[in-house]
DNA sequence: GCGTCAATTTTTGTATACAAGTTAAACGCA
DNA sequence: TGCGTTTAACTTGTATACAAAAATTGACGC
């Protein structure tokens, strides 16, 4: 059960979650379970578990009189989402430096913002693929920071919510020089919140990272305002009603 | 589906909850689904439903090699789940003064606040059910005001893990007179959040909900330290190691 | 006596059948 | 034509059967 391949489970949750995310289904719709269980190729038992798991995460919405449908967003529902998500990594740095951190780990988070330093200023441009990455694993430490199993739990699952996590908007960006720019800025932001975690300025660290949520915010109306071309890439923008 | 009579989901769902929050299982001990469902008078089908909305709602963890266990919590686990919604409840205190609230619902809060007044004051001494409904629904209203539904959602998520509900610990103490005295502090408190909402001073009505939440803690040490006779009443503080 | 391997038993994961409820359509009637 | 009712098709909720995987037991050898 624990082996390599995936069980049936996970192929149906994989594949669900991936069919509403790009926005196969109608924002509303109601989701038959037989006919999406022959689509995913699964049968109606761990499609159930499946669609179980993705009310939980707020994808998808149970109906009263049963069966689910895909859930849609408002961008107030985007917005206070991004803003939850900044609040509870907010609350990590906090405790991050009222804890205190292990300079082991403190050590990681250094490297990985150096990664990024080099993945701004490569030579030949940026290396965008490798910022991602970076980006991602300071996330993660900062979760990890917290010392709380219960928060990182909490960071994870907001960031499975369409458009709230730190790396949402990040791919559709690269070739706009104005977001350029803001990976700096990010960056900055970055260093900020590891020093004041390291030098136990719970305040600060609590305040940076909200700030430094709201990038993605600040990227979401930046994306649908002036670049609405790029929208229809935006995976999981197709959820969000009128955008 | 909808009728009165309860689907067997619902039944599977209340029930092992129930017993698993009153600890009739050892903390750590694998839940057998045959055994289980038998025991709850339902077949595997919605038994496993239901254990997968407790592994949701952090009751229940799954196992590696298949199945669930039931989760075991540390006092810092609770501690930080109290936290955790004390930062929730904050910020929904926050955005409801950065928001405004309708004068509507600001005079049902100061219904519920009223209310708890005449409880504490009854000539006859404490009303402890009233004080404990209009409690909830204070804090109810709280998560209203925020008007975003996924902080609703969080609220009420975070209010389901044992021990971190508003009003896990009322119970347990009418009778200790410590507690009364605490009472009225915490209805103070109410009051004070209430203002700052209603003079949209939003850091304070943060700030303010932060130490209201705190409350839970406090509790939770008395009753661990000073009473400990009383803690095997204690809904869901079976699960918490060595307590 | 203890560790290891094999066989057995238990337990889970998945598919499917059936019943009860819900939605949609067809039909009749005013 | 519009509306209410009945009927039909569909959809979900639940139970159960079966196979694959895991845990347990017991036997055997060291």
């Amino acid at each position: 059960m624990s082996n390599g391949s995936l069980s049936q489970l996970d192929r149906a949750l994989f594949g669900l979650r991936s069919l509403v995310m790009n926005g196969e289904f109608e924002g509303g719709q109601r989701l038959p379970e037989v006919a999406v269980a022959k689509q995913l190729g699964t049968s109606r038992t761990p499609l159930r578990q499946a669609m179980d798991r993705l009310v939980a995460e707020g994808l998808l919405e149970r109906i009263d009189t049963g069966g689910c449908r895909v859930a849609t967003f408002t961008r107030d529902d985007i917005a206070d989402a991004i803003e939850v998500r900044g609040v509870i990594e907010g609350t990590a740095a906090r405790m991050a430096a009222e804890r205190g951190v292990s300079s082991d780990l403190l050590a990681q988070a250094n490297d990985a913002l150096d990664g990024i330093d080099r993945a701004i200023r490569a030579s030949d441009g940026l290396n965008f693929e490798c910022y991602v990455r970076r980006n991602a694993e300071f996330h993660a430490l900062l979760s990890k920071f917290s010392g709380s199993a219960l928060i990182r739990r909490e960071i994870e699952r907001m960031s499975l919510l369409p458009l709230a996590s730190p790396s949402a908007f990040l791919s559709e960006q690269a070739a706009i020089p104005d977001f350029q720019e803001s990976l700096h800025y990010a960056q900055r932001q970055h260093r900020a919140i590891l020093e004041a975690i390291t030098n136990r300025e719970g305040a600060r660290a609590e305040a940076l990272v909200r700030e430094h949520a709201r990038l993605a915010l600040i990227n979401l109306n930046y994306l649908t305002d002036v670049q609405p071309s790029l929208v229809k890439d935006v995976l999981g923008l197709a959820l969000v009603a009128s955008a």
